[in-house]
DNA sequence: GGGTCTATGTATAAATA
DNA sequence: TTATTTATACATAGACC
């Protein structure tokens, strides 16, 4: 019953500590209401629960006096309420950059440049990366080599056997035309494309895997 | 000097009005203190002076509060734009990663990693990249150990030297102690380390640079 | 503006419901 | 949680510096 001196320190008991918020929170709303009301002036007070729960104490509207405040700290020179999402936003554009930052300089030493700030040991290992990464490359572009070979070779194959073919019935066709006693001009072939695109429209069958003929055979 | 019961009104006198504002925003700010320790929760007050000086007081960071109002308030219904330096925060970090990724997908495939996604001609070109980097660092590694060896010579001789100076003194002192008739078994000097340090607390000028003899050789 | 003093009004800790 | 009670700590009006 007897009432103790107040230390200004958290309260540990939680009962306690809820009573306490409880008085006390509706005792400074009320004196900020009358110094408000008494002064004539504009306020804002915003309070937390432990458990979230918001309370505040707008004079006029909340959000002038919020805005009032911004606008002051900002001629102060205060940064702006940057929001958290915010501040989480610029750490992570500051780790980026600052990462964006080590892997520049790692890839401009591996190109043979700004290497004055390695020392022998740093040298020696980055010779080794690059030993490794030129033997992966150049392993790498030998089997690319090797299978686009193959496979050019393949396609030449094919388009022989291809060739040879439309030769066969190119000979069959003269013949028959022949028998047919047609001696026209248009039947020379003495160009090959030619022939066959006369053909295309007469041997609808025959013209299969011409047009992948345009693989080209590019070596770097 | 009769305190009268406070009729909570506007202060019509200017000076009572400032006076009762200073004191009761002292009592205010406290109290909202006291309450933010007490029950360890944030708050914040916000107060302007009639002459549109600022006060306030945050428990925690003011910003915080502030946004963690905001975003209630938000909750509630009250949706606020983004903010433009929100938006071109974002779009920063948003190229920022992708720079990142880039230079990443650069960097392994210098290491011969994830080589599956470049041609022929792409693997060429970074095998000349490789070529080029390798030749300046090889050439730079060169240049440094061959600077380094410069250096440890240069190191080797004057310690020679020193050496020799060192056992020119051991030799003129041994004759001395020899001749005051002095056989003692610590000037055997079966040590070069042992004698040195039992000498220089007799001859201090000749035991300099000894402790500059701990320069190690290492290479790469 | 700020500091001090004093009388007195007010807030609130603790107990209780 | 909130309301009431009571004793007491604290705030502050008014006066003066």
């Amino acid at each position: 019953m007897v009432r103790q001196k107040t230390q200004i320190r958290k309260i540990e008991n939680l009962a306690a500590r809820q009573v306490t918020f409880s008085k006390r929170r509706r005792g400074l709303f009320k004196k900020a209401q009358e110094l408000s009301t008494l002064c004539d002036i504009d306020m804002a007070l915003i309070v937390f629960s432990a458990t979230g729960k918001l309370f505040h104490y707008p004079s006029s509207s909340m959000n002038q006096v919020l805005e009032r405040h911004r606008l002051q700290s900002e001629n102060v020179g205060e940064l702006q309420q940057p929001s958290r999402e915010m501040q989480i936003e610029c750490r992570k554009s500051a780790m980026l950059s600052k990462e964006l930052a080590e892997k520049a300089l790692e890839l401009r030493q591996m190109k043979g440049q700004d290497l004055q700030g390695l020392d022998i040991k740093g040298l020696d290992k980055l010779e080794a990366i690059l030993d490794s990464g030129l033997v992966e490359v150049v392993k790498t572009k030998g089997e690319r080599m090797l299978k686009e070979i193959s496979t050019l070779k393949k396609k030449e194959a094919q388009l022989l056997e291809e060739n040879a073919h439309l030769k066969q019935q190119l000979a069959m066709m003269d013949t028959s035309i022949g028998q047919m006693g047609i001696h026209d001009q248009c039947c020379d072939h003495h160009s090959l494309e030619l022939t066959i695109s006369s053909l295309s429209s007469r041997v609808p069958p025959q013209n299969y895997h011409i047009s992948s003929s345009d693989t080209c055979l590019k070596l770097g």
